[in-house]
DNA sequence: GCGCTTAATGTTATAATATAACATCAGCGT
DNA sequence: ACGCTGATGTTATATTATAACATTAAGCGC
């Protein structure tokens, strides 16, 4: 897998702009911006597609050598709960994404076909919604279908 | 796992209707409603809380015996198909739904901690959204948060 | 700089979820 | 009964994820 990104206009993140971001985040929050995190966010900041965790793994070199599972799932865990990663639920996967919006309601376009996954903004799906006390925490929406490219 | 449901007043649906219904449609579509399908359908009716397929695996019996993994995922992609049950994408996990509504844009309140899953209905989340070509085909909502009886 | 504390990573092993591939069986039309 | 088809049985393995413990590195007070 992994293959290079050219679907859907081969729109992604630009990994400088996402790392200086995620430096300024660390240093703002005490937090470590380590070899096996930076690696983590930048394999998925120059994709626009959903990988997987092993995909990353295979991707990623720390200090030259291949990593294993726990430091590729403790990366993508720290950049998950600091918001500059979301996981796709519907594939296993998981995707960079530019921060500037609150995560609590998120709406996830994803191809079926090459992957490509494009972030949309709505208003909350909980509005009208009767909780009947379910106290929520946080809301995605995934929606399954094909690409401009790909269908 | 596989507690008894108590949470959330024990909804669940009756087996006895999901199965009168889904026999219902094996008839009228030419379908086969054989043991495997008939015990993880049942297995899923009794259940409010969403059950991992190895948690389905446990508790059913076909012919008396367990059974093994691919007879119950071969279930279980038969009933998704039919949309006799949803998959929970956040826990890896299956819930029986009664089958009166379309498919096409399900929202789910799904405790974190007793798994049990509310599935609610509201407006297509896509009406507000630009599409820009995508074709969709399948939308799902889940609000993963604390129910009433445990938060 | 030294030693302490803490957070992070390295390493090994394994758990949990899911599917591929092929053999066998059951229902059904003829 | 025969053969076709779809479903299940069986074996093995792929894929995704985490537990548990050892080791290393960063920050801090002195």
């Amino acid at each position: 897998m992994l293959e290079k990104n050219t679907c859907c206009g081969g729109h992604s993140h630009t990994p400088k702009n996402l790392i200086a971001k995620a430096e300024e985040f660390c240093s703002a929050n005490g937090q470590r911006l380590t070899a096996p995190r930076a690696e983590v966010l930048k394999t998925l900041a120059r994709s626009h597609k959903a990988l997987g965790a092993y995909d990353i793994l295979e991707a990623v070199l720390i200090d030259g050598k291949k990593a294993k599972p726990p430091t590729i799932y403790r990366a993508i865990e720290f950049w998950l709960e600091h918001g500059f990663i979301h996981r796709i639920e519907s594939l296993n996967a998981y995707v960079s994404c530019d921060h500037d919006h609150d995560t609590a309601g998120v709406h996830f376009l994803v191809c079926e076909s090459c992957k490509c996954v494009h972030e949309a903004h709505t208003a909350s799906p909980l509005k009208a919604l009767d909780l009947d006390g379910f106290e929520p925490k946080h809301s995605q929406t995934e929606t399954v279908g094909l690409c401009k490219d790909c269908h």
